[in-house]
DNA sequence: CGAGTGATGCACCTGCTTAA
DNA sequence: TTAAGCAGGTGCATCACTCG
């Protein structure tokens, strides 16, 4: 590139329009630029190239020779150029071979990933997906930094930087094993708390959550004896013991082995969003990812 | 000779970079 | 953050040259 280091790329544009035109005035206006600017720069090219270019003629200029050895390779040139920066082709999943990489809980590969996934295999057979599991902490730098595509979250904690798109509302139910001996029907306020309680806490060795600080108004505690941090071990947990929890209602409605009962108790639910970074936004493959995630997680 | 065109100089403005 | 310097743009004027 030794031979482009001491010119302005901008002259070659004008350079083109001059040998498109072969009149100054003409190329100037097809530059939007006035004819003593166009004259000048026309100066320039003439001392960085070294040769007159373009000599006085009968209306108008005639190229040399080494002008018009110039003009195919220099019109191929801008056309590759103009070709490379224009707006990004399509995104075609059927053709594309790439990897997404999505952090997400197992609640959210459960009740986000799941419901899109055999879609996402059909309609995009040579992609791959990593899933992530990412502290919501390091989410920003993991992005800006190129190791993640996109996040599955809640609303609440999420780094105000990322993008964002609204998924679906999420209510908290009481969850217990079908034929659990003493939950035929809701319990009241009492009952609940005496309860053996099991807990996700996802940072690890949390007791306390959403629930207890809805009973700590009411100056009320439940009885909460485990605390695992992944909510796809609770559901073994339910079904083989007495615990009971208080789980999103999409990660057990399905599950013929739990009961899902309502507390007695109203507990706020959440919202659970798409969180990407500026980087990703207009690129065509991920908004193709997040149109598709969107349309298959169901809204209720 | 007049019209059209390119080259050049001048004053001025604008936007960017850089140093304080 | 701000002021100074610089590059590059504009409009205008003028000159030289070519062509019908």
């Amino acid at each position: 590139m030794n031979n482009l280091s001491g010119l302005d790329l901008n002259l070659l544009l004008t350079l083109d329009a001059l040998l498109t035109e072969q009149n100054v005035t003409r190329a100037a206006a097809r530059l939007n630029l006035s004819q003593p600017s166009v004259s000048v720069q026309l100066a320039k090219l003439r001392e960085s190239l070294g040769d007159p270019l373009l000599l006085p003629g009968p209306r108008g200029m005639r190229p040399t020779a080494r002008a018009d050895a110039l003009r195919e390779p220099l019109r191929q040139a801008l056309r590759a150029l103009d070709h490379a920066i224009a707006s990004p082709q399509p995104f075609d999943p059927a053709q594309a071979s790439l990897t997404w990489r999505i952090a997400a809980s197992d609640y959210s590969e459960y009740s986000v990933l799941l419901p899109a996934l055999d879609g996402l295999r059909q309609a995009a057979p040579h992609c791959r997906l990593a899933l992530l599991e990412i502290p919501s902490t390091r989410l920003s730098a993991a992005m800006e930094h190129d190791k993640l595509d996109l996040a599955i979250f809640t609303r609440t904690g999420a780094p105000p930087e990322l993008r964002s798109r609204f998924l679906f509302d999420e209510n908290y139910r009481l969850v217990c094993r079908r034929d659990h001996p003493d939950l035929q029907r809701s319990p009241d306020l009492a009952q609940f708390c005496q309860l053996e309680h099991v807990i996700v806490s996802p940072d690890g060795g949390g007791f306390v959550g959403s629930t207890d600080e809805a009973l700590a108004k009411l100056g009320l505690r439940r009885n909460v004896v485990l605390s695992v941090p992944h909510f796809s071990f609770v559901s073994a947990v339910l079904s083989r013991t007495r615990l009971v929890a208080m789980l999103p209602e999409r990660l057990v409605r399905d599950d013929p082995a739990l009961r899902v009962l309502d507390a007695p108790i109203e507990i706020a639910g959440f919202e659970k969003m798409m969180l990407w970074p500026e980087r990703v936004h207009r690129d065509p493959a991920h908004q193709w990812l997040r149109e598709f995630i969107a349309r298959a997680v169901p809204a209720e």
